[in-house]
DNA sequence: TATTATAGAACGAATGTTCATTCTAGAAAT
DNA sequence: ATTTCTAGAATGAACATTCGTTCTATAATA
């Protein structure tokens, strides 16, 4: 059901893609070195402050890019959230592409999803952050919310599969995704509010070892 | 460790307590009809457009107390919020002093505790909103993240008890803890964000079967 | 009992600030 | 030479908060 990532298209083909419904029609992504400046600054202050605690002088001056070129680029406050909601989850479809490619087994596709989702909180946590407590509803209303977005629905439909070939043991495919992503979200929130202070990939296999046992079909 | 919950306490007691440094100074909490209003009306706000999009008019709309009050009262606006979290953490530890009595296993308790989840996000989203969602570090600096909120580290202990006394298997408690109410929180997220459709109390048992399965000693 | 005093609660118009957005003009790029 | 981008001052609306006042109810006084 689910589409691959659509890579780099023409502008006929974009159109295109756009009459079938049933293709995102995600632009390329392609930002000049201000629009990255800018949402990079917009990142972390919207991690560390929150969205409407920063103004646009904050971003001004974080990213020394100046009012009218972000409003020349984003069009308003919403169009950098936007761009940063489009640009993260681009990245995660990515990130979601190979690892099917790399995995052939579900608990393989699950157990490299939770590394992941792991190695982001390490490596950008402000990412992570945007990601799970953004109130995108607050400043997004365009937008789905974050559970029913691409990567999030992906993550389930892995989940699914892995029932439908028996990997997975007979159960409701919700709990069981809740079952295998729950937990490692809840750790992935702890460590980002610094309740844990150790690196989550220390946790992963005693994690993974649990979470599977309790889902994996009896007879693998 | 945890102390219980204070009952009705004498205002000369209340100051012996605060003296000692191992109990929270909450005072009892007394609303007038007033404040009572305005705090149903702020939650049912909050919850439906955010904090940052409700306006203290907005507030004087929907409670008809007028803003020469709310000010008497509240102070400022993140004093609306704050009362609303004291509020909601306190009636939260004094369930969890309800199960704690009811329930001598550990099994047992972290059910109530999630079925007491479900039950708040059944009867009332907006309550469980808050507690998950808002950022309170965005607009109340002055309190602690929620995942180290009493209520938080409460049913931590619980499950840390339960390894303790051998009913959990030999396991890091922090994982022990996401195992068992991670699922449960991801799919009370699900139900709030209206992707899962049926009420939560029909998923608890399958849920809970699966949970706990990963997590009881061997020799139970 | 009747009158006055006091204090807390309620009111909402007025205030001053913040902030997103617009505007005008000039610099680069194509 | 036309379009795209950059710049930052100017604008105006929205907002949290203040303040002077009025109401209500209980307490003090006579």
């Amino acid at each position: 059901m689910q589409k691959s990532r659509p890579k780099a298209i023409t502008a006929a083909e974009f159109k295109l893609q756009k009459d079938s419904a049933d293709i995102a029609p995600v632009p390329v992504l392609e930002r000049s070195a201000a629009q990255r400046k800018v949402l990079d600054a917009a990142l972390k202050l919207f991690s560390d402050v929150g969205y409407f605690n920063t103004s646009i002088p904050d971003i001004v001056r974080a990213s020394k890019v100046s009012t009218g070129s972000i409003y020349h680029h984003f069009g308003d406050k919403t169009g950098i959230a936007s761009a940063l909601f489009e640009q993260i989850t681009g990245d995660l479809q990515a990130a979601l592409d190979d690892i099917e490619i790399a995995h052939i087994t579900t608990g393989g596709r699950c157990r490299a999803i939770i590394e992941l989702m792991f190695e982001i909180t390490e490596r950008s946590p402000a990412t992570m952050e945007f990601m799970l407590y953004a109130k995108h509803k607050e400043f997004l209303p365009a937008h789905a919310p974050i559970c029913s977005s691409a990567p999030m629905t992906r993550m389930r439909d892995f989940v699914a599969l892995g029932i439908e070939r028996g990997e997975i043991r007979v159960i409701d495919p919700t709990i069981a995704a809740a079952l295998i992503y729950g937990p490692a979200i809840r750790l992935l929130q702890l460590r980002l509010d610094g309740i844990i202070e150790r690196p989550l990939f220390e946790l992963l296999d005693e994690l993974w070892d649990s979470s599977w046992r309790s889902l994996r079909a009896k007879a693998g």
